[in-house]
DNA sequence: AACTATTTATAAGA
DNA sequence: TTCTTATAAATAGTT
């Protein structure tokens, strides 16, 4: 770069970059620069979206309109994941219909249960005082739930209060909940 | 635009297009431009990304690499909603910590209730012959719940042979048992 | 974090 | 929807 102050922007293959320092730099770039097409796309044509990013080092990163979690539920409401891809493939052992629906809902119950269940646990080892203690009279019964061998996936719930959002794949599990915001 | 072919990329305002038809063909556009950056995003850096989006109408993309269910149900797990900006909204006008933190975990259960509560409901609708109710026998108790005026909720048992779940409304007290599904 | 030459995305037109 | 082109916008490499 002699008679210019820089080369520009040069072509880059689109595979792994190799250096890490490299790597990390350019992936922050272009997480900001998925960001702004989102920002952009939705203030020329309105609409929604969600986006949720893992870094290549596992953190997490998210951007939505009006809200990832607004969006992210919305989206599952219409696609419920007994018609994606993990689902079905769980459904297929399972086919008995209406019975076996049945049935994974009572599983999905005592699943979310457990879910509680964990949440209240930490929760309890937070409440330091007896008297926190004794406001949580109710949560020991559910914090005794044996839970942990379900093999669903669910998802359910609708908008006006709350909607519900769990989902369990193999052995991991996922549980959110969240108040419907107006 | 004399002397050239197209007046080429115009500057835009960043706001609502009026006119529909160009809206829906910059959406598209603009949508594959987001799928683009995401794309070249996980190929440089690797990493993970769903993405969610609702067009003016409603109509639900997706875009997600490995899947966008994948993606999303990893955030989910490790972003519960309780830690999210909604809830934290919500949260504030509910301030008492922990108390609180677990009194919503409580209500948020209720209402998980009468979610499978309602989708029981509308299954034993459909089950219409007198074999497939029978077979839903265990169902029956969970049906009847008032839950609105549920107090108390004790689940029991393990995996293995069956699974207890017993739940007191009020003065009264349902009771079920439903077999394990492997 | 900034800079800038260059690549890439896209508005408008076809 | 798909293609073209001139130009706006994003960014790799560098400071």
């Amino acid at each position: 770069m002699e008679g210019k102050q820089t080369r520009g922007r040069q072509k880059i293959e689109m595979k792994k970059i190799e250096n890490e320092e490299d790597l990390l730099v350019s992936f922050s770039k272009r997480r900001s620069g998925v960001y702004k097409k989102a920002t952009d796309m939705i203030a020329l044509s309105g609409g929604e979206v969600g986006i949720v990013i893992f870094s290549p080092s596992g953190k997490p990163f998210s951007y939505g309109h009006p809200s990832v979690d607004y969006v992210i539920n919305r989206f599952m409401n219409q696609n419920p994941p007994e018609n994606n891809d993990y689902t079905h493939q769980f459904m297929k052992t399972h086919r008995q219909m209406k019975i076996s629906e049945a049935m994974e809902q009572y599983n999905e119950l005592l699943d979310t249960l457990e879910a509680v269940k964990e949440r209240q646990k930490s929760l309890l080892r937070k409440a330091r005082t007896r008297r926190i203690q004794e406001h949580l009279w109710w949560s020991v019964p559910i914090e005794e739930l044996r839970v942990d061998e379900l093999k669903q996936i669910h998802v359910w719930g609708g908008w006006g209060e709350r909607t519900h959002l769990k989902v369990k794949v193999g052995h991991m599990r996922y549980f959110t909940n969240a108040p419907f915001i107006n």
